[in-house]
DNA sequence: GCGGACGTCAAGGGAGGGTTAAGGCCCAGC
DNA sequence: GCTGGGCCTTAACCCTCCCTTGACGTCCGC
């Protein structure tokens, strides 16, 4: 399904996520150090670079944005240590997406798919219409029937999120993960609250709503009302 | 008269070179391995990388694209064959220059300033014109309603690119990375301090800015007026 | 009717931005 | 070599805005 690129200095965890991806239909190409990782990302030209962050030769919290320079990758990091802070940091720092170690092979799997998923999609940082409704993710202006609404950042990444999938509904586990991207996550009544809001800032109630549905049980769905 | 990464991996070569680029007024930063010089590349932000060939952990051939990925900086190759081939070769793959061993010091000097002197000269940008705003690359000058505004480098690197993305949401990581180079250093903090002195150098408050906004939890927006 | 899911409101705490000032570095001029 | 000024960074403070959370009401489905 993809190109994997898997830089792991311990050779265990490195040929069992090997057979494992290998086995889910990937293509894997694994090294032990940063410098192999680095050449390997210019010779091989994975789709997705898996890196570890306790490498022996260079921190990987360095060498991700060299990776990131040499070739446009997205990179998901794996780590044994499960620290907010740092998991933050590196995000900040670029990383597309992270998995804690221990893991399953289904979890990687499914970070792979989802990173893949995202970069696949239009991403041409275009205006995103729908209806009335246009959201730009450059200028960070929202209109709806042309009038500018002002919107704050969860609020943005909220509506843009559901306009990329318009029609689709979208899963409140989805949203989390996507629009709040910490390891343990808002609860769901957060994402209700923040709905609330969009529709109050885009004229429409939960009885009535033009573009903001609720699917009971799933999560919500922006619609195009024309 | 500037900051020079040597990378060479014979330890004497590199310390005679070390002290006669020394003496002839360059900073130099010597490393003996392709790791440490994409490292130091990062880290040090050099003016001109010269670059051994023969280097022990990776051909130099093979770290050329990597160094040139990371950092934006003229290479010159220094190479005991003298293989019209390679050469040729090397320079269509993005070298700027190349000096072949055995040489003097005094010629490595005088490619270093040549490769300096030409790419110190490109910027034929024109002004960019933002509303009444206008920024000169060339002469370094701003005006704003006519009116000359005196600006320090930081300020002025800061103006132009968010002049040149006008419009556009330029985020605090991306300011880091294009006015202060420097990866791992610079704080958001910083960059809201300049942002501060720019607004008083244009003449508009936090609170009604012209031009320069600001966008919770992103970054800065340069906006025309008009 | 009951439980669970959603909608809304309000409170509070926290994060981010604005601003000023202090300290360090570098260079020019003496 | 010393000194002064310009520039940049960083710390500290304040303030605003935003996010989260809990409470409570409502509606749906069982």
């Amino acid at each position: 399904m993809a190109v994997l690129l898997l830089v792991e200095d311990d050779a265990a965890i490195r040929s069992s996520l090997t057979r494992a991806m290998t086995e889910r239909g990937h293509v894997v190409h694994s090294v032990g150090s940063a410098l192999e990782a680095l050449r390997a990302a210019v010779d091989v030209g994975p789709d997705v670079v898996l890196l570890d962050l306790g490498l022996p030769d260079l921190d990987g919290a360095r060498i991700m944005p060299m990776l990131r320079a040499v070739v446009s990758v997205p990179i998901i990091i794996t780590t044994a240590r499960d620290d907010d802070d740092e998991i933050v940091a590196l995000l900040d720092a670029g990383a597309d997406d992270y998995v804690v170690k221990p893991f399953s092979a289904k979890q990687l799997d499914a970070r792979v798919r989802a990173v893949l998923r995202r970069i696949g999609e239009p991403e041409a940082d275009g205006p995103v219409v729908v209806g009335g409704l246009s959201i730009d993710p450059r200028t960070r202006e929202v209109q709806l029937d042309g009038q500018q609404v002002s919107l704050t950042p969860k609020e943005f990444a909220l509506l843009l999120l559901l306009a990329q999938r318009a029609g689709e509904v979208v899963s409140k586990r989805d949203i989390l993960a996507e629009v709040w991207r910490l390891p343990q996550g808002g609860s769901d009544k957060t994402v209700d609250v923040h709905v609330s809001w969009l529709r109050r800032k885009l004229g429409e109630s939960a009885d009535e709503p033009r573009y903001l549905h609720s699917v009971r049980g799933v999560g919500v769905r922006l619609v195009d009302p024309g």
